[in-house]
DNA sequence: TCAGATGTATCGTATACCCAATAATAATAT
DNA sequence: ATATTATTATTGGGTATACGATACATCTGA
């Protein structure tokens, strides 16, 4: 249940490399709320902390991406969040379609 | 981010009451894992005293249902869900159809 | 070169979440 | 009825996640 903001990070990092400003306008996007830096560098830090991803600075970002075993993680706990919130996402498209009608 | 397990109560709520060990079984029917009592009840405390839901004894159990308001934010709380955590459900769907192939 | 804008970091705090151990209660068997 | 047992609920305490506010660093353009 815990560390969902962990899961999120290392769900975009997957996607491709970001740097901590630019998780925070995705997190925006789809929270509509934008996380405060006291959010999202402790949570990097963190990730960082425990060899699931990488930093390298390129000019004043500090662009993050996943390790291998960043990448094998993130892969584990994405199909852990699939089969967990299954039921949930059914009931999200069932209610999408109700909506059409 | 946080109250991913208050949410998950709310939404097993809306299925229909339950008390807390019912409640706990279902979380290991999704998680894999069973949440200790000190996880679920202290939950079931704090959501009762938000006035989201309400309890009656039953026997040996305490059955728990959404209250009115319970029931608003809850479905709030839902679509809330469902919008943010779409792009991850897309990907969960697409992960799924790759494997059939 | 310095001002504004953008990005990063840190500190203190709250609380959601979690576990372990314990208590309370009802169902049961004798 | 009473004791036993199984199930359910409570309590207390610890930890890490997440937050706001603030401070620091770096780039950019005038």
């Amino acid at each position: 249940m815990r560390g969902m903001l962990s899961f999120l990070i290392m769900w975009f990092l997957s996607k491709r490399p970001m740097y901590g400003e630019e998780i925070a306008q995705e997190l925006e996007k789809m929270k509509g709320s934008k996380p405060t830096p006291g959010t999202i560098y402790p949570a990097l830090k963190h990730l960082q902390n425990n060899g699931l991803i990488t930093s390298r600075k390129d000019g004043r970002n500090i662009i993050y991406s996943l390790t291998e075993k960043g990448t094998t993680t993130s892969k584990k706990a994405f199909e852990y969040f699939c089969i967990m919130f299954e039921p949930v996402f059914r009931d999200c498209i069932k209610a999408k379609n109700l909506k059409k009608n």
